[in-house]
DNA sequence: TTCATTGCAAAATATTTGCACTAAC
DNA sequence: GTTAGTGCAAATATTTTGCAATGAA
C-alpha cells in the first residue's frame, strides 16, 4: 500500500476542511493535525500530548481531546479503541487494524468489504443487520515476524 | 444457533474447571459463576455487582473482577472491550460481536474461520501474520431491525 | 490450620466537564 | 467586537492494588 498524498498534503486537506466548516484555525489545532497526517502509528491522546508540549508547554489534555474530537466529527480522523485509551488513525479509508504480540504496534491492513451474500447470510440467521465492520487482528507484525526469538 | 447446555449445566462445567484446577468455590464466586453461565448479554463487571448485591451486600467490586479475571483465565470466559467498560460473555467459543445501533444490545454472531488464503494473503501483502481475529459489527438487531422508527 | 480469597479503601488510568480567560475571525 | 476555543482544575468512569481479616479445604 502506498500513500496517495504526502503528509503534509494530508495536513492542507484536513486544515481546509475545517476551514470550510467555518472552524478556526489556532495554533494547537495546526500542530495536533500535522502532528497525526501521515502518521501511521495510531497515537493515542496522551501520545500526541507529550509529543506535542515541548512546542506547546501550556496546552491542556482538554485542548488535545477537543481537537481530536473536533476532526473526527469532521470525519478527518477515526478513532478506534484497543485496551484502554482510544487510538487515533488519520486513515478514515476503510481497512482492519493488527496489534502485533511481540511489539505492541498497531498496523493498518487492507479490507475487503464485506459480501452482500455474507450479510444476508447473517440477517437470515441471527436476524442482524450488518451496516460496518470493525476487525481486530492480533498476530505478529512484519518486522516482529523476521525476529522469531522475541516475546 | 441453539445453546448446546442450559445455564444450570454450563454452570457445573464452569464450577467443576475451577475445583479441578484447585481454586476454591466461595459463594462469591458461585453467585458470579452462576450469573454469568447462560447469559448472553455481555454483562460488565458493574452490571454483575449490581445484579448480585441483594444477595451479597458486602461483595465488593474488586471481588467481581478479580473472580471475572479467574475465570477469564481459565478460559471459561471471554471478555471484550466495547466503548469504555470491558464485558463479559460466558460463550468462549469463536464467535463475532454486534452491537445494535438503536438498542445498545451486543449479540452473538456466527463465525466462519478465516481461511488460509485470506491469513496468507495479508502476510503477502502487509507482512503481518495473523494468529486471531475479533470482529465488531455496528448495525440492527433482529428486534430492533423490526421497529424501524426507533433511533 | 493454612493460605487462597475477600472487603475495604486508596490509587491508577483514561476521559469529560465547567468556567473564566484568550485570541482567531 | 464576538464568540469559538483554550487552559486549568475538578469530576467521572473503569479498573487495579495493598493489606488485614476471613473462611474454604
Amino acid at each position: 500500500m502506498e500513500a496517495t498524498h504526502s503528509a503534509s498534503e494530508q495536513a492542507q486537506a484536513m486544515l481546509g476542511q475545517l476551514k470550510r466548516a467555518g472552524l478556526r484555525l489556532t495554533p494547537q489545532r495546526l500542530a495536533i493535525v500535522e502532528a497525526l497526517a501521515g502518521d501511521a502509528s495510531h497515537p493515542t491522546a496522551q501520545e500526541l500530548f507529550e509529543r506535542l508540549r515541548p512546542a506547546f508547554p501550556t496546552m491542556s489534555f482538554a485542548t488535545v481531546y477537543s481537537t481530536l474530537d473536533t476532526l473526527a466529527v469532521q470525519g478527518l480522523v477515526g478513532s478506534l479503541r484497543l485496551g484502554a485509551a482510544v487510538r487515533f488513525d488519520p486513515n478514515v479509508a476503510a481497512h482492519h487494524h493488527g496489534v502485533c504480540d511481540a511489539c505492541g504496534a498497531v498496523v493498518d491492513l487492507p479490507a475487503l468489504p464485506l459480501s452482500h451474500v455474507e450479510i444476508e447470510d447473517v440477517r437470515r440467521t441471527s436476524g442482524f443487520a450488518i451496516r460496518a465492520e470493525e476487525r481486530t487482528y492480533r498476530g505478529r507484525c512484519g518486522l516482529c515476524s523476521e525476529e522469531p526469538g522475541k516475546t
